[in-house]
DNA sequence: CGTGTCGTTGAGGCCTGTCAACCTACGTGG
DNA sequence: CCACGTAGGTTGACAGGCCTCAACGACACG
């Protein structure tokens, strides 16, 4: 049983799978359809900014390989990333609708996309069971919004690196990508100034001191968590 | 055809008819079953705040007056206001489900909520123009808090201050809760500094700024938007 | 008239941004 | 093999924005 489970998920879409079912129950029938989807995919290069995807037929990106996020160019030019996309997630819908020519798309790291066509996809949710889910992931992203809305708007610059360090380390770990949440994680230290609206010459005094008081190891370009527990504390948060 | 439509609206629900009429198409059937749905009423005082709605049955909290906010407080005691609760707005569920055990309800104004309970707002939601009118909703209101995460993390506290009245009288402009833009808003000073977290102080001094460049009018508790145009100018992105 | 709430104003200090220089690692081409 | 360029990280000096503390004013209310 816990084996068909495990086959069921190793596929292109096994991730997205898993990331549905953290939300709600889905049955043998929905993990087949989202298995068997039509899709054509598509490779992006780093840096690389979408703010429309022309694919015809319109269709539902997942992003498989890589690492993405959604951000905001605010008018003096600096990028501000308000979400952070993980392989599994939705890139333009969903819990990761971007915000109608204001959001656009970043490829942090060079990834991959699945992109099933719109019908196709409203097909598969059509289901009770992925109705629910798929609601109450959405649900989730809202509130998990607001969660950095309190890291920024209440933090200071240790905190908010320090919330961002576990939130995604937590994200990563539930979706299987880090095998510990001491794993190094995918992070360079502007990616992470841009997610916690600081510079990153200030993110880099922040990450030598949590080295230094041993939340966080790693040198050079390599970010990971050696402490959990002291990192949670330092984001001033309760939850992370 | 319009009368019947106002007839309508006009209800204890209506201004949670004309929300959710704002992200999908509502059936007649709908807007009659939302307005003779069962409910309670109960009355908060200014300063509360709910951690949690000990109500039998549960019920779903609709605020029909006032103005309330969810919020979250840091481990230093002080508050972070994630959302602005509305008339017409959902206190505890969907578009503004809180974060368990981690985001609670304020009351900023004395306020009204309509308690419906749980099971019969399911059969309420049940129908297919609900269910989508309600996803649509949940998705707006992650993007539009992604928008505030970007205020926060990119403007300074100018830009996040004009940022917050813009898209306050945005959304209250929307619902019919302002004639125009330009009436006063229901907020003290201390709740924008919480909701932008900034101190109250600094907040003092932005609107001072603003008043003297002609994008804000009202004195004492009074605020009041002078120019529409100017303040989205300054809130720094593009869109409000 | 006392009390409490909220807004206003000033002085001073800390946190973070800005600017600039330098360093390492890595790849490329002569 | 070495010169060179690029990307990313590291470090220091300095300035400015925002916080803190404190006092005072305006106003409502019992």
């Amino acid at each position: 049983m816990l084996q068909l489970h495990t086959v069921h998920e190793v596929g292109l879409f096994g991730l997205l799978i898993a990331k549905i079912r953290m939300h709600g129950e889905l049955t043998e029938r929905d993990v087949i359809a989202i298995r068997d989807a039509p899709y054509s995919l598509v490779d992006y290069q780093r840096n690389h900014r979408i703010t429309n995807f022309r694919k015809v037929p319109r269709s539902v990106h997942v992003l498989t390989s890589g690492l993405a996020c959604l951000s905001i160019v605010a008018s003096d030019g600096r990028r501000q990333i308000t979400r952070l996309l993980l392989p599994g997630d939705f890139c333009n819908a969903f819990d990761a609708q971007p915000l109608a020519s204001l959001e656009g798309i970043d490829i942090l790291v060079p990834s991959r996309m699945a992109a099933i066509p719109d019908n196709a996809f409203r097909q598969i949710s059509g289901s009770v069971s992925m109705q629910h889910a798929l609601f109450a992931m959405v649900i989730d992203a809202a509130a998990s919004a607001r969660s950095v809305i309190a890291s920024l708007g209440r933090g200071d610059a240790r905190g908010r690196v320090a919330f961002l360090l576990c939130d995604l380390a937590q994200r990563m770990t539930a979706r299987g990508l880090l095998s510990t949440p001491g794993d190094p994680l995918p992070l360079r230290q502007d990616h992470i100034a841009d997610a916690t609206g600081l510079t990153s010459v200030h993110v880099n005094r922040m990450l030598a001191q949590l080295r230094q008081e041993g939340l966080v190891s790693g040198g050079g370009t390599i970010v990971q968590i050696a402490d959990v527990t002291g990192l949670r504390v330092a984001a001033g948060l309760q939850h992370c």
